[in-house]
DNA sequence: GGCTAACATGAAAGGTGATTCATGTTTCGC
DNA sequence: GCGAAACATGAATCACCTTTCATGTTAGCC
């Protein structure tokens, strides 16, 4: 059942449809973030979105449909945060530091990005598998071409990006989304940012010819 | 409705009782990794445990609990199979090494525990938080330690513990449970290795006097 | 070996929610 | 302004699931 496919409906061809389908896009992300997978009833999405039941389908073949398409669209947008923080660093190690603010930022105010990716897991592995793919062939490219300008140390780029990845994953899992405030405390970057650094700083004392 | 407490169904009387009562758990610990909560009913778990539908309600008020004690479970295995590991270490990269070993050994051996984890999200934020904290506060704890012996460099230990549990966590899901071979290349596992290193070497360039 | 609490059973009740569809309403090109 | 396509509606259908319960069965204890 949850492995089917289904042909998806045709993009609105007018401007109310476009508009119908955003509202609905909305609702599905406040729903999916807010109760869950399980507990968001297609119900709950059109009356938030403020459109009959029936709607829905005229838009999305199912509710899987809708997710991928959350999920798409978060991804989409905090690599583009990132992206756009980091693009405008002098250095690799600025571009860390502005990148991770970034992605920080990004998630005190969209919560709904870890909430949702978190459960793609089972709804929909392979929209996950391309969110974490996309964010890490971008990171591995700006390590690799860091590499090459002797800024950071000889390393595995694709490890590096993951591993460095899942660092501010939980990070950003436990003091922006878990705690109050909202915001990343500044020392906590600070600790993260020295840890980041001392991971990539080019060794003095072995060479970089580790694999 | 996913916030009610219900009081828990006492513990079996009866050696029969435990057997069952264990038959479900391992039935739920498949059927949760398998198919997810949302598609895991009480109906599949009790047939792939081979009693009947209603002795579930004699061991377990409802999903939810079934969901939170196999959680439970999980979490201690893998924490007992990490600490084991690296508390015959004799210092602390190569507890870094034997701990980062035991958790990928872990994964590649239980998938559910990522599975299963990534759910509770939504299900039983509680049991994931504690599942997360309750790793980190030995790991730590153990970095405390080799702080203290000057092994590594001075740096906050709850921020370390969580960075690199993240990047632990990462890595496993890319390679280990994504990956066919089942179990983490060597070179991955290094580069990882060597990136911890860095991470937490004491620098001889500047002093310890972070927070 | 018989008594009782513990345990197991599965049919049935009661819900919930996904999806369909026949029918209206709006929009847009002409 | 008109006709057709696009869009919107919500009542009705249908599939499935949780939970209960009255009734059997087992096992520990004397």
């Amino acid at each position: 059942m949850s492995l089917e496919e289904t042909t998806p409906r045709p993009a609105p061809r007018t401007p109310r449809g476009a508009r119908t389908r955003a509202r609905l896009l909305q609702a599905a992300e406040d729903v999916f973030a807010t109760v869950g997978y399980p507990d968001a009833s297609i119900v709950r999405i059109t009356e938030l979105a403020g459109v009959a039941l029936g709607t829905f389908y005229v838009h999305f073949t199912g509710k899987k449909e809708i997710f991928d398409e959350v999920v798409r669209d978060l991804s989409r947008r905090v690599r583009q945060a990132m992206s756009a923080a980091s693009s405008a660093a002098p250095d690799r190690l600025q571009a860390e530091r502005e990148g991770f603010r970034a992605f920080f930022a990004f998630t005190a105010e969209h919560p709904a990005l870890y909430r949702i990716i978190r459960q793609a897991e089972f709804v929909s592995p392979e929209v996950m598998r391309t969110h974490y793919d996309d964010i890490c062939s971008g990171y591995a490219a700006g390590l690799d071409a860091a590499m090459g300008r002797g800024e950071i140390r000889g390393l595995d780029p694709e490890v590096a990006a993951w591993a460095l990845m899942g660092a501010g994953e939980l990070i950003g899992m436990r003091w922006v989304l878990w705690e109050r405030e909202g915001r990343i405390p500044e020392p906590v970057f600070e600790q993260l940012m020295a840890l980041i650094e001392g991971a990539l700083a080019p060794t003095p004392t072995t060479d970089g010819e580790r694999t």
